[in-house]
RNA sequence: GGGUUUGUAGCUCAGUAGGUUAGAGCGCGCCCCUGAUAAGGGCGAGGUCGGUGGUUCAAAUCCACCCAGACCCA
């Protein structure tokens, strides 16, 4: 047998000459479209797990789609842009963007970028592709390509023209060394345990003859005081300090920490409401015209904790965010920043001016001191952000910014986001409904050198902006046309405008990759430049999936811009997958070494297996997985394996009796046949419904116990139906249960295990010659549900029968007898006879699994069983309420004479309410479990006697066994005819003659001949067989 | 600190209208079967369903708080 990664090898070839995946978007060309968005990843290293799940579920939804008819193209696309490049080449050139473009200009520096993006996108094919992934990589999408930054601008210049676009304000981590503001990540790079200044400084009330305290370890953001916060649900105190007689506002629960070092009396406990609103002096001059416009006040606000310093936090708006977001709700529209980017004082500061801020502060200190403001002055030691690469502290400072006004769209937003569908559903009102809730606007800017530029130009004299939205546009203003809009072409451009002065230059600024993958919708296809047909058609998608931290990524971008760009939401439906984390419930971590390559695993198990392991789980929906090698094993042994046997099973008697697909016939379907074939259309159905939902976390357990049960139910019990020769009447209809399961099975795999169930489409059209002429399993049609072939009660019934059977089998295993030993009768014994009725339809399964002569059926339950009732607490529940209690003591000691007539009317009254028995139960246990077995539901007994004859057939069976291992052993084709010798004790050579026509049939011996010697032998108990076997 | 989410057997996970015997697979122990054989089946051990409180006749399931982890945000 070929193994399943070589199969899979295999299938990918034939996928590649005969071009499969295009073909099958030429067959459904006709169909309606169905829409598909795949999310760009960076491609600066090679995929991961997580890349891979994302991969198979943009795989399995698309190939249903493609299988119900519908036309789903999907092209690959790539995040070209961004920090992640950067951080790349600047790791390679080994120094810092700024100094790189220095050296090398944008040019230079842009090209180096270029040069790397796709350093990897081979690999990712590779991984991709072996995955089994069809997706077209020929003609991928990359957010560096000039098309799709043309679309990009026509998108940016679409909000520009709704007013949607502002210039303002952010504060941001900021080098001075290097005088340009930094990304997060660079930002929290390099932090450095340093001492600091730490002072509390009194600010003097205008209304009362009292100080308000406030803490600091950057005393040079106090020059740009404008505001003091509290905390909304804090406690403050008023104290007087004993030494000074100054009376002091804090927290109370700062107070003992300050009585360290400061003999403090209470005077009062203060409620915040008597510090909101209160203005004070300013500690410096040079701002104090601001008290016109509402500074110099107190404020509350809920980010103010008392876990350091006074519970009173200083304002400087410019210089920390929740300062500034503050000030900005106080109506500050522009905050006080007289700092430069290089972190010097402006002249506004007379008394520091053009000093380095952190170097100003023991100045700063000196001059509050002599006005008696410093309360408290210490030195702390602590962990403040470094620059990278100028290794000079960082200060958090105002940044100029463009930002698009998301703010007052949040209820669009809202709106829109209820249309999505979302897997998990939680996603929809939890984490995405509570971020557009409170959306803010979305800085899109970056200081940044590779991507997509900023097309606004502005007017150095009038301040004039001018927005462009197409290559033709700046080729209007500026008479250049060009093929590429990166930084080192575009920057250089500048134009004037008819009658007015000055000159247009393009803002520094880049956008926010986020803001490039957010138009992929538009930009991918080049709209509205090109397609526009096919957009309109084509939007919203029908689909996306992308991982659980696309929630404020990709996601949505992709709303906030299709929202305000078009009032709809972006997509229909979309899966949202969670976290793979490595088997040590940690993140997979290449340095750790805490988890196997995809690519191994796949080579080992095969990425069916894969596959299948990574949606049956909670993965699809969200939730994290610690992911386990063994489980993908487990797939392979699970599903694909008695699978493919249950095929192979097939294959070799189809083979054998020359069956084909010509003699499909369901005329004498057997009890069976039916049943096997109406579980076929539940399981289609099941299908078809969670795909529908997208949960596909729904569909591999429904896959696995339908396999169960064909392979361990089905043909297990229907094998000797193919061992006969010849194609009866009977056989036909096996073969064509068996044919019609495994070929629908197989198709319906096809989303899921796209290569072993090509494989065994391919070799089942063996038998299928006039059956159209399809080359893949991925070029049909999804199997719809056929309801007239579904019978609930007969499936109903096959499952009692199962029960049964496992009944039987534990009272064997109870009483030590081997299943080999045939017993002479089973009772099934229920009261009701119908229930026995549609037991006895499959009673000739029961014998054969339970290897007894006869079966009896024996509704006088009270020989056997002891029955007992129980309430049935759901359906009683909400009538019974708080009775429910005194009526199961009543219930359960009800005699069996009650019981009895119970169930023959079907009307019980207890305490003059009557019952029926859907709301009391009569459940079974055994009288003396030797002689019977129940399950409370049903019960079973069998006849434990053990006679000569039963005795002696088990005996035969045992000798037809060794015989078949030996068969095996020595290599004979199922079908080879043996002339059996035999010998050995007198006991067992009775037995052999005994039974010589069911052991020459079972062994397929044309002859038996008794004689001495022979080559094999066993024995049984005392007795001795010795046989040899010879092909005719 | 906030939002969301997860916590069930040694391991990986099921368990959406709250219903009294909490399941599966793997692993482990015992046994069986065997022309589907890189198999298969049965039985068993193993769980105070993260903790505490509450609602209820009844809580793994609903509520509150707490603990631990994760993601995102500050």
């Amino acid at each position: 047998m070929e193994s399943f990664t070589n199969i899979e090898k295999y299938i990918q070839t034939k996928w590649d000459s005969d071009r499969t995946f295009a073909k099958s978007l030429h067959n459904t060309q006709n169909g309606s479209p169905y829409v598909f968005f795949d999310g760009p990843p960076f491609a600066t290293g090679l995929p991961h797990h997580g890349n891979l799940l994302a991969s198979v579920i943009k795989d399995i939804v698309p190939r249903y789609w493609t299988m119900k008819g519908r036309l789903v193209e999907r092209y690959f696309g790539w995040d070209c842009h961004g920090l992640p490049i950067e951080q790349e080449i600047n790791q390679q050139l080994g120094m810092q963007a700024h100094e790189a473009v220095e050296k090398l200009g944008v040019n230079g520096y842009n090209d180096a970028c270029r040069s790397i993006v796709n350093r990897y996108s081979k690999e990712w094919r590779n991984v991709i592709t072996r995955l089994g992934r069809w997706v077209d990589f020929d003609n991928d999408y990359k957010t560096m390509d000039t098309d799709y930054m043309e679309s990009v601008w026509w998108v940016f210049n679409s909000l520009w023209d709704k007013n949607l676009v502002y210039r303002g304000n952010k504060v941001m981590p900021v080098s001075t060394g290097l005088g340009t503001p930094l990304s997060n990540f660079e930002a929290s790079s390099n932090y450095k345990t340093v001492q600091d200044p730490s002072i509390s400084v009194m600010f003097k009330l205008n209304a009362e003859d009292t100080y308000v305290l406030a803490w600091t370890t950057t005393p040079w953001t106090l020059p740009s005081n404008l505001a003091l916060c509290v905390g909304p649900n804090i406690d403050y105190v008023l104290v007087q300090d004993q030494r000074t007689k100054t009376k002091i506002y804090l927290a109370r629960d700062r107070l003992p920490h300050y009585q360290e070092y400061h003999d403090l009396k209470v005077i009062h406990h203060v409620p915040v409401s008597h510090l909101v609103d209160q203005t004070y002096e300013p500690l410096f001059p040079y701002f104090s015209e601001f008290s016109a416009k509402g500074a110099f006040r107190i404020v509350a606000d809920d980010y103010v904790s008392t876990d350091e310093g006074t519970g009173i936090v200083h304002q400087a708006p410019a210089f920390g965010g929740d300062d500034y977001r503050i000030a900005q709700s106080l109506g500050f529209d522009h905050p006080v920043c007289e700092v430069t980017m290089n972190g010097y004082f402006t002249n506004e500061v007379v008394d520091f001016a053009g000093q380095f801020v952190k170097e100003a502060d023991p100045a700063i200190i000196v001059y509050l001191k002599k006005r008696n403001l410093v309360f408290d002055h210490r030195t702390i030691e602590h962990s403040y952000p470094f620059c990278y690469r100028s290794q000079t502290p960082l200060i958090y400072r105002l940044v100029p910014s463009w930002f698009v006004n998301v703010q007052e769209h949040r209820d669009l937003l809202v709106e829109l986001n209820q249309k999505i569908h979302w897997v998990p559903e939680h996603i929809r009102d939890g984490r995405m409904g509570n971020w557009l809730r409170d959306a803010h606007d979305w800085c899109v800017s970056r200081n940044r050198v590779w991507g997509t530029p900023i097309p606004i130009w502005e007017n150095e004299t009038t301040g004039n902006y001018v927005c462009i939205g197409s290559r033709s546009e700046l080729q209007e203003l500026t008479g250049i046309e060009l093929d590429d809009l990166h930084r080192e072409h575009v920057d250089s451009l500048t134009f004037c405008k008819l009658g007015e002065e000055g000159v247009y230059r393009r803002v520094p600024e880049v956008l926010d990759c986020w803001f490039e993958s957010g138009s992929m919708p538009y930009a991918q296809i080049h709209y509205p430049f090109e397609n526009q047909d096919k957009f309109e058609k084509g939007f919203p998608a029908e689909f996306i999936a992308e991982g659980l931290d696309q929630t404020r990524g990709w996601f949505y971008t992709l709303l906030v811009i299709s929202g305000l760009l078009l009032q709809q939401p972006p997509f229909k439906n979309v899966i949202v997958n969670g976290l793979v984390l490595a088997s040590d419930g940690k993140k997979m971590s290449k340095s750790l070494k805490n988890y196997t390559d995809p690519m191994t695993l796949m080579d080992e198990y095969g990425a069916d297996a894969f596959r299948l392991y990574l949606i049956n789980s909670g993965l699809v929906k969200g939730e994290e997985q610690c992911f386990d090698d063994q489980g993908v094993r487990d797939m392979v042994r699970r599903a694909l394996l008695p699978w493919r046997s249950a095929f192979s099973f097939f294959q070799m008697y189809a083979k054998i009796d020359g069956w084909s697909s010509d003699h499909l016939n369901f005329d004498n379907l057997s009890v069976l046949d039916r049943w096997i074939l109406s579980r076929l259309q539940t399981l289609k159905a099941t299908i078809s419904a969670e795909m529908e939902r997208y949960r596909l976390d729904n569909v591999v357990p429904a896959l696995f116990e339908y396999i169960e049960e064909l392979t361990n139910g089905y043909i297990r019990l229907n094998r000797v139906r193919f061992w006969g020769e010849g194609l009866g009447k009977d056989k036909v209809a096996a073969y064509t249960t068996l044919y019609t399961v495994i070929y629908e099975l197989t198709v319906s795999m096809a989303p899921f295990a796209p290569f072993l169930s090509d494989y065994l489409y391919v070799e089942l059209t063996e038998f299928t010659p006039t059956q159209s002429n399809r080359k893949s399993v991925h070029l049909c049609s999804f199997p719809e549900p056929d309801d007239s072939l579904q019978d609930l009660s007969l499936e109903y019934a096959v499952q009692k029968m199962f029960r049964i059977v496992l009944l039987g089998r534990k009272q064997r295993e109870n009483n030590k007898i081997s299943l080999r030993t045939p017993l002479a009768r089973l009772s099934i014994i229920h009261q009701d006879s119908k229930i026995l009725a549609e037991l006895r339809l499959l009673e000739t399964y029961i014998k054969k699994e339970l290897n007894v002569k006869t079966v009896e059926y024996e509704t006088d339950e009270e020989k056997y069983v002891d029955w007992y009732a129980k309430p049935n607490f759901r359906a009683l529940g909400k009538r019974l309420g708080k009775r429910m209690r005194d009526f199961q003591k009543k219930f359960e000691s009800l005699e069996p004479s009650v019981l009895r007539t119970f169930q023959a009317t079907g009307s019980l009254e207890v305490n003059g309410e009557s019952f029926n028995l859907d709301e009391v139960l009569v459940l079974r246990r055994e009288k003396d479990s030797q002689a019977v077995v129940t399950d409370s539901q049903i019960s079973v007994a069998l006849d434990l006697n053990l006679t000569q004859d039963l005795i002696d057939e088990g005996v035969a069976r045992e000798i037809v066994h060794r015989i078949q291992l030996t068969r095996k052993e020595i290599n004979l084709e199922v079908t080879d005819r043996i002339r059996l010798s035999f010998g050995g004790s007198e006991y067992i050579k009775n037995v052999v003659c005994q039974f010589e026509q069911y052991i020459s049939a079972e062994v397929l011996a044309t002859e038996l001949l008794e004689q001495r010697e022979n080559p094999f032998e066993f024995t049984v108990g005392d007795d001795t067989l010795t046989y040899g076997i010879e092909r005719v």
